[in-house]
DNA sequence: ATTATAGTTCGACATGTTTCGAATTATAAA
DNA sequence: TTTATAATTCGAAACATGTCGAACTATAAT
């Protein structure tokens, strides 16, 4: 039998949601590859601010914005505004639960 | 950098926007129970039919049926007639690309 | 051949999502 | 204090999704 619950269903729905959209997947790969394991994720390389991330997407501030809101809603990222910016990284800890997940979801029960 | 490409990156969202209806992640997980590594996939009883999957989950049969359209079209899950039932598993070879998706974005490069 | 069972396809409707630009808030620089 | 920069919120338009029931196809049982 599964381990999760109706909760915890609807959370993990909520993330796939979150990546289902290939503007967020965009998004979020691209905070994946600043945030280097074995450095400390307070370290200022390691994020990337909002503007940094719409580049390149071609699509309006507004949306990014809006993207992001949902990234972090789910649990998939951080925001810590810094001054004018607003940086972002990665959430390891869902990661590692989304690897779960699947590694779960084929290992049965 | 990232290993995956605009088409991987559009096939990886579509398994996500798959996974993010609570109806179809359900269908999915009951799917994964019943698939014990080890087995051989061919065993019947590793197979669920379409009306055992909509049991419980109070949905119309032609919604059942849409719902595991979407799965398989994304290599979620696979189907074969079997005399007046369709049965249904999953593709496991889908499930490990997404471990190491996440794996990946984890570990970064 | 007729009937029953399992599942799919289609059309329609309600609901949700994506996107933008304009207006707004927050902070920093002049 | 005024101006500039970074990001958010809001409202609206276009588009996509989830759902159902009715009609259909495929197979099996009588």
């Amino acid at each position: 039998m599964s381990n999760y619950n109706n909760e915890n269903l609807n959370q993990f729905s909520e993330m796939f949601k979150a990546l289902s959209n290939v503007h967020r997947l965009n998004i979020f790969l691209y905070l994946a590859e600043y945030c280097n394991p074995g450095e400390l994720s307070t370290e200022k390389e390691m994020r990337l601010t909002v503007g940094e991330l719409g580049e390149g997407l071609n699509i309006a501030p507004s949306t990014v914005s809006h993207h992001l809101k949902e990234l972090r809603r789910t649990g998939l990222i951080r925001m810590d505004r810094q001054g004018k910016n607003i940086e972002c990284w990665v959430e390891e800890k869902t990661i590692d639960q989304l690897v779960e997940f699947f590694q779960t979801s084929k290992g049965g029960e």
